[in-house]
Formats: C-alpha cells, structure tokens, sequence
DNA sequence: CATGAATGAGTTTTCATTCAT
DNA sequence: GATGAATGAAAACTCATTCAT
C-alpha cells in the first residue's frame, strides 16, 4: 500500500511522454526509446508499468480523452453560468468545443493518430465509439430540449459532431477565419429541423 | 524489340494492391511484400516500377482520388442533367458525394489512413491540400451562385467540405440513417447565410 | 544495478572482429553478420555499439591507427636507447618502420582497404589525412636535426614515408629480400640533400 | 566476319565507361545499370559483351594498363629523343612518370581501386603482378647500365617503382610541390649504391 | 543484337521485448 | 525497481543476372 501514487505518477510522465512525442511522429514510428527517454526512464522500465506499446496506446486514449474531458467540464463552468440550456448556451458550448479542441493543432495531431488506428484496430475502435457515443449523449440532451422529435435531434447532434470534426480536418489545411469559426449554431439548429426550431424560437421571443 | 510495354498496366495493378492492402491494415504494417504478392508479382519488382514506398503511397492518393473524380464526372452526368446551378440541383450533388464517398466504407478507411501519413509528412500534406483545395474550389464556384459576399461563399463551401468528411468519420461508426444522410443542402445553405439565401429563396419562387 | 558496463571491452571485441574479417574480404563484402559472428555476438547488438558500418569503419581506422602508434613508442623505447638523434638512430628507426609495418602483410591488407575507402569517403580520406601529417610531423621533426632548409626537410620527410608507403605495396607482390629492405636511410638522407648532409657527416666524424 | 571491330568498339565504350564511373564512385558501388547507362547501352546487353561484372574489372584493368603504356611509349619518344640510357635520359623518365602518372588523379583513383580488389582476388592480384613485374622489367633495364651487380639493380628498380607508387599515395593528400616533384633520380641512384654510382659517374665525367 | 521486365538472394538497419545483475 | 545488454524477427531496398520478345 502507499506504493501506488508513485505508480501512477511515473505511468503519468510516460503517457505525457507520448503525447509530447505524437507531436513529432505517428506512434509506429515513435520507438519504447523515444518514450521512454522523453518520460526520463529507462526503456526497460517501460515495460514493468507498461504491458505493452499496443497497451500503451490504449491507455494514452483514455488519458488523453479524460484530459479534454475535464477540460471542457472546467470551462463551461467557468464559461457558462446558466444551469439552463437554451440555444443561446447551445451556441457558446459549439463554439467552445470549435475553439479550444476543434481548432487547436495538438488535438487534430494527436486525434487523427488514434483514428488511424481505430480503422484497424477493434480496441482502439470502440474506445473511439464509446467516446463519440458520450459527446453524442451530451449534445443530443440538449438538442432535445429544442427539438420534438428524438430521432430528429439524435441527427442533429451527430451533424454537430461531425461538423466539428471535420472542421477540425481543415483547420491542418486552411485559416481559421476562413473556417466560419463564428458558425452561428443556433442558426444552424434552425437550419436543421425548420419547424420545430422555429416554434422554439417564436416561444423564446 | 524486348518486352511488350506493361509498364503503365503493371503500376496500376500495384496501385490496386496497394488500395486492397489498406482495406486490411495500415500502410505502415503493409510490407512491400505484400503488396508484390496482392499485385501477383516479386517484389523486387515493386521497387522497379515505385522508387521507393513513400512514393507508392503518394502515386496512390493520386491514383485514388482520380478514380473518385473520374467517377463523380460521369455520375453527374448521368444523375444531374441540368447544366445550370439551381439550388436544387446543388443538393443533389452533395447527398451523391455524401452517398458514394463519405458513406462509403473503403472510401473512409483509405482517406483516414492517407490523413494520418498527412498530419507527419509534408509530401502527403500538400497532395491533400491540393485536393481539398481543388474541391473546395468546385463548391465555391457552384455556391457562389447563391451568396453574394464571396467571403460568406468561402465560408459555406469549406462548411459543406468538414461536414462531409466529419460525416465520413462519424459513419465508422454509427447507423448511416442516424447518420441524417437526407441533410437538406438547400436548407443549410438558407441556414448558414439567411439574407441572401431568402433573396435568392425568394427569386426562385 | 544492472549488468556490468562491458561496453569497451564489446567494442574492442568488435573491431578486433572488423580486422580479423578484412584478413579474409574486403569490407564492403564483409557483412555486419560476419563481424558480429566473428566478435561472437548477436548482429543487432552490432548496432548498439556502432551506429552504422561506416561508423564501425572509421573507428577501426582509429583503433588500428593507435595499436600501430603503441607498438612503435615500445619499440622505439625497446630498440633505441639512445635520447638525441642522430643519423644512426634514425636509420634504425626507418628500418623498424619497414619492418614491423610496411613490410607487414596484416598491415599492408587493412591499409590498403582503408585506402581505397579513402578515395570516395570523404570522412576515410580525412582520418588517413591525420595520421599521414603526424606521421609526417614525426619525421619531419628528426630530419630537420640534419638538414637546414625546412623546406627541403619537409620535401625529405614525405619522400620517405612515400619511400614507406609504396615499399608496403610492393610488398604484397615481390619477395623481401628484393625489397632492399637494407635501405641505408642515413645514405638516403645523404643523397636528397647531398650539401648539408655530407656537413653533418662530417660533424659526425 | 568484319562484324568484330563493332564488338571491339562496344567493349571499349563499356570499359571507358568503367573508368568514368570509377572517377565517382568504388566499383562495388557501381551498378551494371550505372556502367551501361554511361555507356549508352541496354544494361542487358552489358552481359552480351562482359560476361560478368567481375571479368568487367579484369578487362578495364588491362584496358586502364594499356592506355598508360602507349602514353609512355608515346611520350617517351616525343621528350626522350637519345636511344643510349645515360643517367640525365633516366632522370627524365622518372620525372615523366612521376608527372605524367603518379600525380595524376585519375590515375591514383583507378590504381588504388585496382590494388584493393587485387588485395582479396587472386586474378586481380596476377594482373597487378605481371604490371608491376614489366614495370620493374624496364627499370631494371636501364639501371643495370649503371649498376654492376644485378641484384642491387633488382634492388634500385623496384626501391624507384615503390617511391612512384608512395608519391602517388601521398599527392592525394599533399600538395605537389612539397611532394618534392624535382627528386633528383640521378642522385637518388647514387645514394642508392654509392660504390658503383660513384664510379659510373666518375665514368661519366 | 537490343530491350526492359522479372527474379531472388543478400544487406543494413530498426526495435519490441526479455532478462541478468 | 532500474539498468543496459542481448536477441531475433522483420523491414526496405539493391542489384547481378536471366530471359522473353
């Protein structure tokens, strides 16, 4: 007992160790070495916290996902107060998301990597799905708030989503004030599902 | 006189290889052997046809993404054969690209994997950007129709670029109908620029 | 702790290897395999010494280099006892020179290797640089006690590894005994530079 | 019949295009396709004419022999008109030779690429010997008319061939003036065998 | 004779992983 | 736990040579 904090900690630098390295290379041309020395162990040691690269990998997703999980926890509290939804929030949250994940380029690095990997990769797939499956749930409980029918709103927030990462393909390629980034996602929602959104807007007015 | 010429035969019968290997693993787990014996020939062969494996990869983007240009060329023809622009028309292009390309398993797999090589290889990156470029430039021209402001047109042709391959992402994973394949293009457009699209709404009528 | 560092003594190991293999083939035929074989390790180990082949070469070139440099300060000490220099001592010198090096098959082989290597390899060619102007130094500076003009003692100090150098050649061809190995440096001196050494002659006498 | 003189011409081609690309890069470097390209022809049809890369070398060497003895025969009767060998005659040559040949950087190129393949094959060690045997065989020649006994003048011939081939080693480093280019050969014969030199050039005065 | 397609052996190099100390 | 030595599989790439046309 008591021994684990170190534990963890030293599996902490190494799994930073490898973001820092998905920086520079994909992660089949990252060697143990690389990590390791990046982490300052001994490669050998990487062994004894680590199973394996794949393992590695695989736990670097998680943490990695949990890191902008709490990040974006920690900003929309600070960002915003309201404890109700309504497309105004809805709007700030999108852009939220398109400004401190969509458009920032370690997240495109490191996301594109593990997508990569997802398509061969049945483990690294689902814990992919699973992560896209919770964003969906987030988004689609507040979509519903404004939309009728639920099959509508679950559209609706997978075209949120994708939207998002598929800016987030561009943003490697093209300004970001050419990418809308000032999308307006309350329009957008109205866009999407006309007459529900406008009866939602004529009850907001 | 020597052999027949089969030199151009030859290289796209290892460009094919190339493209069902990627169905099976990632590129960089593809070994050139296997790629000789997918293409039924030694491998030495291989290097006298592509310089080298970077070089296969890059033949390959262009290969596959004139395969796919080549084929929307001849399904618009045959699916839209009006040769003015009317809004209509637009959203029919756009739910054929979504159909044929993002829906398409192979599609998604292949252009994830050439993503990845992207994001660390400069030769990638520009052959990508030369793609998106060009493509954008296609929807531009057609948007361009509907918007007056070019920079709003911009904007939108970009828009619809992310939203297709975030849709392309997105159907890895989840149920193509969820997936709001009938996105009305008509619609998004009014959405993302209501002014004039209410204008040009309006003139239509 | 780990393992006891044996990293020098692996490395000496190797290039020890390195030498026994140029005995046998030229270096561009000897493989990493062979060396690792012949120093009794794993070939991938090879690699954990020595970055590269060409890194393995330039590092015999030293390590030779400085086993021939050590033997001769023995010798030297051995055979000559004498502090000063004159013209006695230093034809004994030159003799212990043809003897024990140019006239060494060993030598004669490996140097050779090193020379053609030298031709295209710019790193090779500078190393053999080096040691040709120490060498030169060395003689240069015993010459100079007999000779005024230091021109014409650095012309005599290459002359005579020249002398050396191509005895070495000639060596691997024609029996010993032809090869005047009884060169009388002292007359040698004499007749480059026939003025100045019949005056020193005649202070010797 | 009368078609030889064609296959005469194509094999002087190749073994000239040898030499080029013997000016580049060693041998083992060279590919058959490299040869073949400088050559002008089909590497296929390399082998129709060598039958293969090693009897390439040995060809080229005696091509490479050839070409240097008809220069010296050339240059020989063009600067040494007297046909009586007295020491001023046989100072000339040696300084056309050192001149012509061992300060020649094409020549020192191909010569050390010769004597290291020579080193570890047997057929290219005979040729290099009867070359160097000839050589001394001229030498020998002209210093026996100077020397009394043969085996001193066995002796000097082969001590002169090996300071040519030192000099030659050297003017790859050195610059050719400190490489005492004017070493005079009459009074490098003297200091060689004073007994016998003294009297022939007391004969001579 | 010429061409260029094809073969396959051989080489260097990288690296995850294991393990003795 | 840490270290670094050792292993061996696997990869890309080269090239002399052969041979059908």
């Amino acid at each position: 007992m008591g021994r684990k904090p170190v534990r963890d900690e030293r599996r902490k630098q190494i799994l930073e160790a490898v973001h820092t390295c998905l920086l520079e290379k994909p992660f089949h041309k990252t060697s143990i070495k690389d990590i390791a020395q990046k982490a300052g162990l001994n490669h050998g040691a990487l062994h004894y916290y680590f199973s394996n690269k794949e393992d590695l990998l695989l736990e670097y997703i998680d943490y990695s996902q949990n890191k902008f999980a709490d990040m974006f926890s920690e900003r929309y509290k600070t960002a915003i107060q309201k404890s109700t939804i309504d497309i105004e929030t809805f709007h700030k949250k999108r852009q939220l998301v398109l400004q401190k994940m969509s458009f920032n380029e370690e997240y495109a690095k490191t996301f594109t990597e593990i997508w990569a990997h997802a398509i061969y990769n049945k483990k690294v797939m689902n814990k992919l799905k699973d992560i896209y499956r919770n964003w969906r749930e987030q988004v689609f409980s507040e979509v519903n708030h404004f939309v009728e029918s639920e099959t509508l709103a679950r559209q609706i927030s997978l075209t949120i989503i994708a939207l998002c990462e598929g800016m987030s393909l561009m943003a490697v390629f093209f300004n970001q004030k050419d990418l809308s980034s000032d999308i307006d996602f309350g329009k957008f929602l109205q866009i999407l599902m006309p007459q529900q959104a406008k009866q939602q807007e004529a009850g907001n007015q």
